[in-house]
DNA sequence: TCAATATACCTCAGAATCTTATGTATGTAA
DNA sequence: TTACATACATAAGATTCTGAGGTATATTGA
């Protein structure tokens, strides 16, 4: 997933749902390239994780997809159901408060 | 590891390395009471993480260890060798980065 | 023209990390 | 004497990601 970084592991599920909850409508290679460019390439969000991790929130209900041709090519939609609209609100909590004991464990904040 | 988080996945070794930094020597038990402690319960650091964790950052030759026996029962200590003194610094750059990526992926602060 | 790159989807073997369970052993408190 | 705390350890299985491979079309530069 990342240039020499091990740490984004488990947060890949949130960052699709959270692109989602602002974008309203995305297609896989336009989440990839999303990724790139807000972390100014830090982070290269590779295919073999993010089709997997797409396709797993769908058959959880959290996406719904639909199919579109654009200039003779396919390209597959994305977007939050209903359930996804609410499950992306506990998700960013929980990252919320997985940063904030991160940085009390790392010492990389004063504790306020 | 987590009472309910997939978020601390990849953590584990800065988090380790980190908290021998502060406290120069600590053994195993201590490091999982310590981690409890300081996120107020929220992370649980389980024994089948930590314990390979630490025999394989010995095994980079990022700790060292000393065996005491206290109250009856057995003490591995473990402490930051030279060249881990030296990783500690990168890691937490790495999770410095990290966090600020995924707040900016996330929008959980503005761009400053 | 044709090779490389970009766009766009997908799968799978293997690596790495963590959870859960299990095992050993001592000390203490109910 | 039972449960819990202290203290170490391993190992099977689950999960997630990397790296490699596959298919296909469009564009750009040499």
């Amino acid at each position: 997933m990342a240039v020499n970084n091990e740490l984004f592991k488990g947060t890949l599920q949130t960052i699709i749902l959270n692109l989602l909850a602002e974008h309203h409508r995305m297609y896989g290679y336009e989440i990839t390239q999303k990724v790139k460019a807000i972390t100014q390439g830090e982070l290269l969000l590779k295919e073999g994780a993010l089709y997997p991790a797409l396709h797993k929130l769908e058959a959880e209900g959290l996406l719904e997809t639909s199919t579109e041709v654009v200039d003779n090519r396919l390209r597959k939609y994305y977007s939050l159901s209903q359930e996804g609209e609410k499950e992306v609100v506990n998700k960013l909590q929980e990252a919320r408060d997985f940063i904030q004991n991160l940085q009390l464990l790392l010492n990389l904040k004063p504790s306020f």
